[in-house]
DNA sequence: TAAGTATGTTAAG
DNA sequence: TTAACCTACTTAC
């Protein structure tokens, strides 16, 4: 379930668990075992979110690495840990808490100078307080690729994907294959704005709801939308289905290897 | 039992 | 542009 709001809330969720606190750390499913027992029985000192990347500090130097990719999953409880059930990658166990993640992308121990670079690779995060826009600016005005192909690339911006890309485009009434480059510097204030304000929310609410309350079925005089992603939004996976707006039919096509969802009439500009 | 699906990234061609 | 890779769960046969 993972775009960057997910990331931030286990961040937070990680340092309110086990921060500094002695933990067990281990690797039931083997393939992050070498690594877990250099940390086995350390302080988890800081927790980092940068885009997609969450970072898990032990000491100055020593950081593990997660990136849930599109399957990776966390599960935390109090109390004693379960009984270990499929493949869990990393288990962090203390005194009183313990969490357990499956199917990451990614895992791994590495140095302050590696994670360094990972993070100097990305975009401004929008739901970091030191990002900067106007990177991301300098990206996209030059770029002949679509805004929906920028808006995903996590070297433009990190922290974004398929979701918050659909409905950002839709609420801002842009058209996803325009070119970075034909958007005016006032279509980018107002997106990133929008970005922002969306990815907060979906931290503190834990799902990404975007649909603005006039819009909203009850609003419109429809019957309440169950959506299995958990959320209320515009478009995303929402093919074939009427525009909440125009009531016309919202579009889906693959854009590079993703299904990308619009609303070919509210999104011509 | 197999196939299909998912909010992602990387490497090969 | 395509395929490969992480895992669990749902649906079809």
């Amino acid at each position: 379930m993972p775009e960057g709001h997910v990331v931030h809330r286990l961040a937070a969720r990680y340092l309110g668990s086990f921060g500094g606190r002695t933990v067990a750390v281990s690797s039931p499913q083997g393939r992050f075992a070498d690594s877990a027992s250099r940390v086995d029985g350390r302080v988890l000192e800081s927790t980092e979110a940068h885009g997609k990347q969450l970072f898990l500090g032990f000491g100055a130097d020593e950081w593990v690495r997660i990136h849930l990719g599109i399957y990776g999953k966390v599960a935390f409880g109090r109390g004693e840990p379960p009984a270990p059930v499929g493949a869990i990658r990393l288990r962090m166990v203390a005194d009183d808490a313990w969490s357990e993640l499956r199917g990451p992308a990614a895992c791994e121990l590495i140095g302050s100078g590696e994670k360094a670079d990972v993070v100097s690779r990305l975009g401004p995060d929008p739901l970091r307080a030191d990002a900067d826009p106007e990177r991301a600016w300098e990206r996209i005005r030059r770029s002949r690729s679509s805004i929906a192909t920028l808006l995903m690339d996590q070297h433009v911006i990190a922290g974004a994907g398929n979701i918050f890309r659909a409905e950002v485009l839709f609420r801002r009434g842009i058209d996803p294959l325009r070119a970075g480059r034909d958007l005016t510097r006032a279509e980018w204030d107002a997106m990133w704005t929008d970005l922002k304000s969306l990815m907060d929310n979906s931290v503190h609410v834990g799902r990404i709801d975007t649909v603005r309350p006039e819009h909203t079925p009850e609003a419109m005089g429809r019957p309440p939308r169950v959506d299995d992603h958990g959320g209320e939004v515009y478009v995303y996976r929402r093919a074939a289905q009427d525009c909440h707006v125009c009531r016309g039919p919202i579009s889906m096509r693959e854009l590079a290897g993703r299904n990308l969802f619009w609303c070919p009439s509210c999104q011509n500009r």
